[in-house]
DNA sequence: GACATTTTGATAGTAATTATCGTTAAATAG
DNA sequence: CTATTTAACGATAATTACTATCAAAATGTC
Protein backbone atom coordinates (compact mmCIF):
# COMPACT_ATOMS: atom_id res chain seq x y z
CA UNK A 1 0.00 0.00 0.00
CA UNK A 2 1.13 3.02 -0.58
CA UNK A 3 2.36 5.36 2.60
CA UNK A 4 0.24 8.68 3.20
CA UNK A 5 1.87 11.75 1.22
CA UNK A 6 3.06 14.13 3.53
CA UNK A 7 4.74 11.17 5.34
CA UNK A 8 6.68 10.61 2.21
CA UNK A 9 7.45 14.56 2.30
CA UNK A 10 9.09 14.22 5.65
CA UNK A 11 10.99 11.04 4.72
CA UNK A 12 12.09 13.11 1.68
CA UNK A 13 13.29 15.77 4.23
CA UNK A 14 14.69 13.77 6.25
CA UNK A 15 16.72 11.86 3.38
CA UNK A 16 17.90 14.63 1.76
CA UNK A 17 19.80 15.89 5.47
CA UNK A 18 21.50 12.75 5.65
CA UNK A 19 22.66 13.03 2.22
CA UNK A 20 23.68 16.79 2.47
CA UNK A 21 21.27 18.21 0.42
CA UNK A 22 19.35 21.94 0.72
CA UNK A 23 16.48 21.48 1.47
CA UNK A 24 15.01 24.21 -1.13
CA UNK A 25 11.70 25.07 -1.82
CA UNK A 26 11.98 23.97 -5.31
CA UNK A 27 13.26 20.69 -4.90
CA UNK A 28 10.31 19.59 -2.46
CA UNK A 29 7.80 20.91 -4.89
CA UNK A 30 9.33 18.84 -7.69
CA UNK A 31 9.69 15.54 -5.77
CA UNK A 32 5.74 16.28 -4.43
CA UNK A 33 5.34 16.64 -8.06
CA UNK A 34 7.08 13.03 -9.26
CA UNK A 35 4.96 11.59 -5.83
CA UNK A 36 1.63 12.95 -6.88
CA UNK A 37 1.80 11.41 -10.60
CA UNK A 38 0.79 8.20 -11.36
CA UNK A 39 2.25 8.14 -14.96
CA UNK A 40 5.52 7.93 -14.36
CA UNK A 41 6.38 11.58 -15.74
CA UNK A 42 9.05 12.59 -17.96
CA UNK A 43 10.96 15.78 -16.85
CA UNK A 44 8.99 18.11 -19.47
CA UNK A 45 5.69 16.69 -17.63
CA UNK A 46 7.28 17.61 -14.28
CA UNK A 47 8.35 20.66 -15.42
CA UNK A 48 4.91 21.56 -16.53
CA UNK A 49 3.14 20.57 -13.45
CA UNK A 50 6.07 22.52 -11.10
CA UNK A 51 5.34 25.44 -12.90
CA UNK A 52 2.03 25.82 -12.23
CA UNK A 53 3.22 26.52 -8.56
CA UNK A 54 6.66 28.30 -9.36
CA UNK A 55 5.97 30.33 -12.30
CA UNK A 56 9.93 31.50 -12.55
CA UNK A 57 11.29 28.31 -12.15
CA UNK A 58 14.14 27.10 -14.77
CA UNK A 59 13.76 23.81 -16.85
CA UNK A 60 17.75 23.17 -16.13
CA UNK A 61 16.66 23.30 -12.39
CA UNK A 62 14.14 20.67 -12.86
CA UNK A 63 16.42 18.65 -14.98
CA UNK A 64 19.56 19.07 -12.29
CA UNK A 65 17.25 17.86 -9.43
CA UNK A 66 16.45 14.94 -11.37
CA UNK A 67 19.86 13.75 -11.44
CA UNK A 68 21.02 14.57 -8.05
CA UNK A 69 17.30 12.46 -6.74
CA UNK A 70 18.83 9.90 -8.65
CA UNK A 71 21.97 9.41 -7.79
CA UNK A 72 20.62 10.16 -3.99
CA UNK A 73 18.37 7.08 -4.39
CA UNK A 74 15.19 9.20 -4.03
CA UNK A 75 13.88 8.74 -7.46
CA UNK A 76 14.34 5.77 -10.01
CA UNK A 77 14.53 6.02 -13.61
CA UNK A 78 12.07 3.18 -15.30
CA UNK A 79 14.55 2.63 -17.95
CA UNK A 80 18.23 2.38 -17.71
CA UNK A 81 17.98 3.19 -21.95
CA UNK A 82 16.60 6.47 -22.25
CA UNK A 83 20.14 8.23 -23.69
CA UNK A 84 19.56 6.23 -27.08
CA UNK A 85 17.74 3.74 -29.27
CA UNK A 86 19.27 0.31 -28.44
CA UNK A 87 18.14 -2.56 -30.76
CA UNK A 88 18.36 -6.27 -30.84
CA UNK A 89 17.96 -9.05 -33.82
CA UNK A 90 16.54 -11.72 -31.16
CA UNK A 91 13.04 -12.35 -31.55
CA UNK A 92 12.50 -15.06 -29.40
CA UNK A 93 11.28 -14.75 -25.89
CA UNK A 94 14.29 -13.92 -23.64
CA UNK A 95 15.41 -12.08 -20.68
CA UNK A 96 17.68 -9.31 -20.11
CA UNK A 97 20.46 -8.43 -17.16
CA UNK A 98 21.54 -4.82 -17.06
CA UNK A 99 24.56 -3.58 -15.47
CA UNK A 100 23.30 -0.07 -14.08
CA UNK A 101 26.66 1.27 -14.33
CA UNK A 102 27.91 0.96 -17.66
CA UNK A 103 24.42 -0.42 -19.08
CA UNK A 104 25.67 -3.34 -20.23
CA UNK A 105 22.84 -5.75 -22.07
CA UNK A 106 23.29 -9.62 -21.96
CA UNK A 107 20.49 -11.96 -22.98
CA UNK A 108 19.38 -14.40 -20.90
CA UNK A 109 17.69 -17.52 -22.29
CA UNK A 110 13.62 -17.88 -21.30
CA UNK A 111 14.61 -21.44 -19.95
CA UNK A 112 16.69 -19.06 -17.55
CA UNK A 113 13.96 -18.08 -15.40
CA UNK A 114 10.97 -19.20 -13.57
CA UNK A 115 8.02 -18.75 -16.11
CA UNK A 116 6.57 -15.67 -15.44
CA UNK A 117 3.01 -14.66 -15.23
CA UNK A 118 0.27 -11.94 -14.01
CA UNK A 119 -1.82 -13.45 -11.16
CA UNK A 120 -4.68 -10.98 -11.36
CA UNK A 121 -6.63 -9.80 -14.78
CA UNK A 122 -4.45 -6.80 -16.75
CA UNK A 123 -6.29 -3.70 -15.68
CA UNK A 124 -8.93 -2.07 -17.93
CA UNK A 125 -8.82 -4.21 -20.90
CA UNK A 126 -4.76 -4.18 -21.61
CA UNK A 127 -3.72 -6.84 -23.77
CA UNK A 128 -0.39 -8.50 -23.08
CA UNK A 129 1.53 -9.42 -25.80
CA UNK A 130 4.79 -9.72 -24.38
CA UNK A 131 6.62 -10.68 -20.74
CA UNK A 132 10.12 -9.68 -19.99
CA UNK A 133 12.61 -9.50 -17.15
CA UNK A 134 15.19 -7.20 -16.45
CA UNK A 135 17.48 -8.18 -13.55
CA UNK A 136 19.55 -4.89 -12.83
CA UNK A 137 23.00 -4.82 -10.89
CA UNK A 138 26.75 -4.51 -11.41
CA UNK A 139 28.62 -6.91 -13.68
CA UNK A 140 32.31 -8.05 -12.45
CA UNK A 141 33.86 -5.21 -13.67
CA UNK A 142 31.72 -2.66 -12.57
CA UNK A 143 31.71 -4.30 -9.33
CA UNK A 144 35.36 -4.58 -8.83
CA UNK A 145 35.78 -0.69 -10.08
CA UNK A 146 33.10 0.57 -7.45
CA UNK A 147 31.11 0.09 -4.48
CA UNK A 148 26.80 0.58 -4.99
CA UNK A 149 26.44 3.92 -4.08
CA UNK A 150 22.37 4.20 -4.89
CA UNK A 151 20.69 1.24 -5.87
CA UNK A 152 18.43 1.35 -10.00
CA UNK B 1 19.82 -22.02 -29.64
CA UNK B 2 21.07 -19.36 -32.19
CA UNK B 3 20.46 -20.40 -36.09
CA UNK B 4 22.98 -20.28 -38.32
CA UNK B 5 23.55 -16.21 -39.41
CA UNK B 6 23.40 -17.02 -43.33
CA UNK B 7 20.33 -18.72 -42.47
CA UNK B 8 18.77 -15.49 -40.32
CA UNK B 9 20.47 -13.03 -43.48
CA UNK B 10 17.77 -15.44 -45.70
CA UNK B 11 15.41 -15.38 -43.91
CA UNK B 12 15.41 -11.76 -43.44
CA UNK B 13 15.55 -11.09 -47.09
CA UNK B 14 12.73 -13.27 -47.56
CA UNK B 15 10.74 -11.06 -44.74
CA UNK B 16 11.90 -7.84 -47.00
CA UNK B 17 10.47 -9.20 -49.88
CA UNK B 18 7.33 -10.31 -47.95
CA UNK B 19 6.83 -6.59 -46.20
CA UNK B 20 7.83 -4.86 -50.26
CA UNK B 21 10.77 -4.02 -49.09
CA UNK B 22 14.07 -3.21 -51.89
CA UNK B 23 16.93 -5.43 -51.21
CA UNK B 24 19.66 -2.96 -50.79
CA UNK B 25 23.20 -3.72 -49.96
CA UNK B 26 23.39 -1.01 -46.86
CA UNK B 27 19.73 -2.82 -45.74
CA UNK B 28 21.84 -5.89 -45.74
CA UNK B 29 25.04 -5.02 -44.22
CA UNK B 30 22.99 -2.70 -41.29
CA UNK B 31 21.46 -5.68 -40.54
CA UNK B 32 24.03 -8.16 -40.37
CA UNK B 33 25.34 -5.54 -37.99
CA UNK B 34 22.91 -5.82 -35.63
CA UNK B 35 22.94 -9.51 -35.86
CA UNK B 36 26.31 -10.23 -35.19
CA UNK B 37 25.77 -7.78 -32.41
CA UNK B 38 25.70 -9.33 -28.96
CA UNK B 39 25.93 -5.83 -27.06
CA UNK B 40 21.96 -4.43 -28.55
CA UNK B 41 23.98 -1.84 -30.17
CA UNK B 42 22.74 1.38 -30.28
CA UNK B 43 22.50 3.60 -33.92
CA UNK B 44 25.96 5.26 -33.78
CA UNK B 45 27.78 1.61 -32.68
CA UNK B 46 25.86 0.17 -35.86
CA UNK B 47 26.87 3.05 -38.34
CA UNK B 48 30.48 3.07 -37.38
CA UNK B 49 30.35 -0.43 -37.96
CA UNK B 50 28.67 -0.35 -41.50
CA UNK B 51 30.72 2.63 -42.35
CA UNK B 52 33.53 0.37 -41.91
CA UNK B 53 32.19 -1.54 -44.81
CA UNK B 54 30.66 0.93 -46.92
CA UNK B 55 32.51 4.40 -45.55
CA UNK B 56 30.18 6.33 -47.45
CA UNK B 57 27.13 5.27 -45.69
CA UNK B 58 24.87 8.42 -44.61
CA UNK B 59 24.13 8.18 -40.98
CA UNK B 60 20.54 9.11 -41.46
CA UNK B 61 20.37 5.87 -43.84
CA UNK B 62 20.95 3.95 -41.21
CA UNK B 63 18.41 5.30 -38.94
CA UNK B 64 16.03 5.27 -41.32
CA UNK B 65 16.31 1.82 -41.53
CA UNK B 66 16.60 0.82 -38.47
CA UNK B 67 12.55 2.00 -38.15
CA UNK B 68 11.91 -0.20 -41.27
CA UNK B 69 12.86 -2.69 -39.77
CA UNK B 70 11.31 -2.15 -36.38
CA UNK B 71 8.33 -1.59 -38.11
CA UNK B 72 8.89 -4.38 -39.97
CA UNK B 73 8.93 -6.80 -37.27
CA UNK B 74 12.75 -7.40 -38.17
CA UNK B 75 14.31 -5.85 -35.23
CA UNK B 76 13.10 -5.02 -31.99
CA UNK B 77 13.87 -2.09 -29.49
CA UNK B 78 15.27 -3.03 -25.59
CA UNK B 79 13.15 -0.28 -24.19
CA UNK B 80 10.06 1.82 -25.26
CA UNK B 81 11.05 4.40 -23.65
CA UNK B 82 14.70 5.63 -25.30
CA UNK B 83 13.08 9.12 -26.25
CA UNK B 84 12.74 10.30 -22.65
CA UNK B 85 13.67 9.88 -19.19
CA UNK B 86 10.60 8.68 -17.07
CA UNK B 87 10.57 8.30 -13.47
CA UNK B 88 9.25 6.74 -10.59
CA UNK B 89 9.15 7.41 -6.82
CA UNK B 90 8.13 4.21 -5.89
CA UNK B 91 11.00 2.40 -4.94
CA UNK B 92 9.64 -0.86 -3.63
CA UNK B 93 9.73 -4.11 -5.74
CA UNK B 94 6.71 -3.69 -8.50
CA UNK B 95 6.31 -4.41 -12.39
CA UNK B 96 5.50 -2.48 -15.48
CA UNK B 97 2.80 -2.81 -18.38
CA UNK B 98 3.68 -1.02 -21.14
CA UNK B 99 1.58 -0.25 -23.98
CA UNK B 100 3.49 -0.27 -27.08
CA UNK B 101 1.63 2.82 -29.17
CA UNK B 102 1.15 5.29 -26.47
CA UNK B 103 3.84 4.31 -24.27
CA UNK B 104 1.81 4.61 -20.76
CA UNK B 105 3.03 2.89 -18.06
CA UNK B 106 0.90 1.09 -15.47
CA UNK B 107 2.77 -0.45 -12.35
CA UNK B 108 2.07 -3.54 -10.90
CA UNK B 109 2.02 -4.50 -7.53
CA UNK B 110 4.96 -6.87 -6.87
CA UNK B 111 2.43 -9.65 -5.54
CA UNK B 112 0.18 -9.76 -8.68
CA UNK B 113 3.06 -11.56 -10.47
CA UNK B 114 4.35 -15.02 -9.95
CA UNK B 115 7.94 -14.70 -8.33
CA UNK B 116 10.50 -13.85 -10.47
CA UNK B 117 13.41 -16.24 -10.26
CA UNK B 118 16.71 -16.94 -11.91
CA UNK B 119 17.20 -20.66 -12.35
CA UNK B 120 20.66 -20.40 -13.31
CA UNK B 121 23.82 -18.83 -11.94
CA UNK B 122 24.27 -15.77 -12.88
CA UNK B 123 26.84 -15.43 -15.56
CA UNK B 124 30.72 -14.13 -14.50
CA UNK B 125 30.27 -12.06 -11.79
CA UNK B 126 27.31 -10.61 -12.00
CA UNK B 127 25.55 -9.15 -8.97
CA UNK B 128 21.64 -8.40 -9.19
CA UNK B 129 19.78 -6.52 -7.20
CA UNK B 130 16.51 -6.10 -8.71
CA UNK B 131 14.29 -7.70 -11.12
CA UNK B 132 10.95 -6.69 -12.65
CA UNK B 133 9.08 -7.91 -14.83
CA UNK B 134 7.68 -5.45 -17.72
CA UNK B 135 4.27 -6.86 -19.42
CA UNK B 136 3.97 -5.22 -23.14
CA UNK B 137 1.06 -4.59 -24.98
CA UNK B 138 -1.87 -2.72 -26.14
CA UNK B 139 -3.65 -0.55 -23.45
CA UNK B 140 -7.34 -0.31 -23.99
CA UNK B 141 -7.72 2.64 -26.02
CA UNK B 142 -4.95 2.24 -28.36
CA UNK B 143 -6.40 -1.62 -28.94
CA UNK B 144 -9.51 0.42 -29.94
CA UNK B 145 -7.97 3.00 -32.33
CA UNK B 146 -5.87 0.60 -33.93
CA UNK B 147 -4.71 -3.16 -34.76
CA UNK B 148 -1.42 -4.06 -34.00
CA UNK B 149 0.80 -3.99 -36.86
CA UNK B 150 4.31 -5.09 -35.54
CA UNK B 151 4.93 -6.82 -32.59
CA UNK B 152 7.10 -5.02 -30.03
C1' DG C 1 17.39 -1.91 -70.87
C1' DA C 2 13.89 1.93 -69.98
C1' DC C 3 10.73 3.67 -66.67
C1' DA C 4 8.52 4.31 -62.25
C1' DT C 5 9.44 3.99 -57.60
C1' DT C 6 12.39 3.50 -53.57
C1' DT C 7 16.23 4.39 -51.33
C1' DT C 8 20.37 6.87 -50.52
C1' DG C 9 23.65 10.64 -49.00
C1' DA C 10 24.29 15.33 -47.62
C1' DT C 11 22.81 18.42 -44.69
C1' DA C 12 19.56 21.51 -42.33
C1' DG C 13 16.46 21.34 -38.60
C1' DT C 14 14.39 19.84 -34.13
C1' DA C 15 13.84 17.86 -29.43
C1' DA C 16 15.88 16.47 -25.26
C1' DT C 17 19.41 17.24 -22.32
C1' DT C 18 23.62 19.42 -20.32
C1' DA C 19 27.03 23.12 -19.35
C1' DT C 20 28.12 27.77 -18.06
C1' DC C 21 27.88 31.53 -15.29
C1' DG C 22 26.22 35.50 -12.77
C1' DT C 23 22.62 36.00 -9.13
C1' DT C 24 20.03 34.40 -5.12
C1' DA C 25 18.90 31.54 -1.29
C1' DA C 26 20.14 28.12 2.38
C1' DA C 27 23.09 26.64 6.03
C1' DT C 28 26.18 27.65 9.67
C1' DA C 29 29.36 30.43 12.55
C1' DG C 30 29.54 33.90 15.49
C1' DC D 1 19.80 37.49 14.10
C1' DT D 2 23.34 38.97 11.03
C1' DA D 3 27.32 37.95 8.25
C1' DT D 4 29.67 34.70 5.61
C1' DT D 5 30.24 30.61 3.06
C1' DT D 6 28.51 27.48 0.08
C1' DA D 7 25.04 25.32 -2.58
C1' DA D 8 21.35 25.98 -5.68
C1' DC D 9 18.80 28.72 -9.08
C1' DG D 10 17.55 30.97 -13.58
C1' DA D 11 18.75 32.30 -18.15
C1' DT D 12 20.57 30.74 -21.97
C1' DA D 13 24.22 28.76 -25.01
C1' DA D 14 25.85 24.36 -26.40
C1' DT D 15 25.57 19.51 -27.27
C1' DT D 16 23.63 15.08 -28.47
C1' DA D 17 20.46 12.14 -30.61
C1' DC D 18 17.44 12.05 -33.96
C1' DT D 19 14.36 13.54 -38.09
C1' DA D 20 13.08 16.01 -42.37
C1' DT D 21 14.17 17.53 -46.95
C1' DC D 22 15.55 16.86 -51.44
C1' DA D 23 18.43 15.94 -55.44
C1' DA D 24 21.00 11.90 -57.18
C1' DA D 25 21.45 6.95 -57.52
C1' DA D 26 19.92 2.23 -57.18
C1' DT D 27 15.98 -1.25 -57.32
C1' DG D 28 12.42 -3.75 -59.23
C1' DT D 29 9.23 -4.40 -63.18
C1' DC D 30 7.88 -4.80 -67.75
Amino acid sequence: MRANLEQQVENFRERCRAAGLSLTHQREIIYRAVLESREHPSPEIIYEKVKALIPAISLATVYKNIHTFIDAGLLREVTLHHGSLRLEANLSEHHHLVCVRCKAIVDLDESDVAPVHLKRRPPAGFRITRASVEFRGLCAACAKSSKLTAQS
